[in-house]
DNA sequence: TGTCTCATGTAAGGGGTTACATGATTCC
DNA sequence: GGAATCATGTAACCCCTTACATGAGACA
């Protein structure tokens, strides 16, 4: 999939300009990639040349002119053929098990401020995943089945971080509990 | 981080060819994206400038010449420090949540045609992770330490996939369930 | 005075993919 | 005869990030 599609599928819930689809994207939890000018105003004069939207530049003073992009027929036959092709798998690039994978070059305490630095890391962001996930939930204008798809879209995405929590949790207890008293430092699962 | 303290890191195991490397990360849960030609030796022979890697010739006959290469001492160092760096958060970049956010343009056929195709792939994908991670596990080199960390990664892959299948069947539960005879269409959670 | 919002864009560069080129040997 | 393995590399091309440029009005 590409940037062409998201963008897509925003204008056909409404019009909008560059600078909205911006804000939607670097507030979206499954399309924060992608929320920067470049790909953008790139894409919006691809969609345009391809037909797939149409736009009307709009002044006003006091604030710079904008345009408005507007989704097409054929944008929108294009945003149905996408939706339903086959799905590709998630891509989970989690750098943390890259680092993790050679932390035995650490010593006990540089390994317990790594894994504690990400569990940190991990709870802020489950806490804004969460706040996301309440404030995408409550929009009016959806009929019980797309109430129903948001819903699992924000399952899916605060229980991805709530489970690697506890994954890194589990991390620690296994690795470094009672490193202190000596009794049961490595303690291997059933 | 980069594909470098990827190379850094095997190195460090032992000294290996571009071609060696290749097939390490082509094979692996965790490095699978950066398994391609033109970033391998782009990166091994920036490395080398930089003085973190050595390399040697050794020609053969029968098979073409290769280049071995070998971590140094200054390559150990930023290995290590790069391991014990704070950590990012991963990057999901699941397409089919995307899909899915404009599902609602899709008749229930085709909605279910499409959870059915990810299912699928889901479920073949979770195979060969388990198979990858039953092969990763039973390496004698590794002293309690490092096959804790390694029993550790292997968990968080095969779970977050397993996860994710599992997630895809509670929406085909509660969004098509029950669709033929009418009784309840949408199914709403407690 | 400085920062924020609105608004559109460009420049430079890193990261990553697919495909191609070469060429001998081995296996089916 | 055709594909696979070993082995190194290049070319063309997307995707994506960070930073910069411009410029008015609002707000502290």
């Amino acid at each position: 999939m590409s940037i062409n599609h998201a963008i897509l599928g925003i204008l056909s819930w409404k019009p909008a300009t560059g600078y909205e689809l911006k804000k939607i994207f670097v507030e979206s939890s499954i399309m924060y990639w992608s929320g920067n000018n470049n790909q953008i105003y790139k894409s919006l004069s691809h969609l345009l040349n391809e037909g797939l939207v149409g736009s009307e530049v709009v002044h006003q003073d006091g604030s710079p002119s904008k345009k408005i992009y507007t989704i097409t027929d054929a944008g929108v036959k294009s945003l149905k053929e996408w939706v339903s092709s086959t799905p590709e798998l998630p891509e989970i690039k989690n750098t943390f098990l890259v680092q993790f994978a050679w932390a035995d070059l650490l010593s006990d305490q540089e390994l317990n401020d790594l894994i504690l630095s990400y569990e940190i890391e991990l709870k802020a962001h489950l806490i804004m995943e969460k706040e996301i996930a309440r404030r995408t939930l409550h929009n009016p204008d959806r009929n019980p089945r797309e109430k129903a798809i948001w819903e699992l879209i924000s399952e899916n995405i605060v229980s991805s971080y709530d489970q690697e929590l506890k994954w890194v949790q589990e991390v620690r207890r296994r690795l470094l509990e009672d490193n202190n008293n000596g009794r049961k430092i490595y303690e291997l699962p059933n």
